[in-house]
DNA sequence: CGGATTTGACCGGCGC
DNA sequence: GCGCCGGTCAAATCCG
């Protein structure tokens, strides 16, 4: 389909054909262990965002909370109760906003993909990942930004039952 | 051959 | 009660 073509020209990046996947490139599960989504976290920025070689990210910025990604469609849609806040007692959300021209945004982790919806509020359609790791539930959710093309949400949501793909 | 990916349809929830 | 929206699953297909 399209995956072989991802050699797409990244200003500022080579796109090579192989995914230099060192050890742990995103540990989402362990920066965003808290309790509850993190408003802001400088730190995360800046060791959120290691030399990643197979990247084509240049900037990845981190938004969390209720009133920044989930607004869109929590304030009216599901706005009547948080009902997620409750049995997600490990359940983590965490959005990143990263500016790269493709959504193949590899982490390290093995997803397949298991939806692909269009939002309303978006001309772009949304796409829906699940970790093809047997016993993990993380589930990851990927669109553009709606004002911003260039702009990829990555939305993730839960944590790895396992410590990484190349243990 | 296996695994991954695709699109469509279905379902559930909430809103009015 | 119906409609709308979002989310998930399933079957089929294709690639490596």
């Amino acid at each position: 389909m399209d995956k072989q073509n991802h050699n797409i020209n990244i200003p500022g990046d080579t796109p090579t054909s192989e995914y230099t996947v060192p050890e742990t490139n995103f540990e989402v599960s362990d920066l965003f262990e808290l309790d509850d989504w993190i408003d802001e976290d400088p730190a995360f920025v800046e060791s959120g965002e290691p030399q990643n070689p197979g990247y084509a990210a240049n900037e990845v910025f981190m938004s969390s909370g209720s009133s920044s990604v989930y607004h869109e469609g929590d304030s009216t849609t599901g706005g009547g109760s948080r009902r997620e806040k409750k049995e997600l007692n490990e359940l983590e959300k965490v959005a990143f906003k990263t500016k790269s021209e493709i959504e193949i945004l590899d982490d390290g982790f093995k997803w397949r993909k298991y939806g692909k919806k269009m939002v309303k509020n978006s001309p772009n359609p949304r796409n829906y990942y699940k970790c093809s790791v047997e016993g993990c539930s993380v589930k990851k959710r990927v669109e553009r930004d709606r004002e911003d093309p260039r702009y990829v949400v990555t939305t993730y949501e839960g944590i790895h039952n396992h410590q990484g793909p190349q243990l």
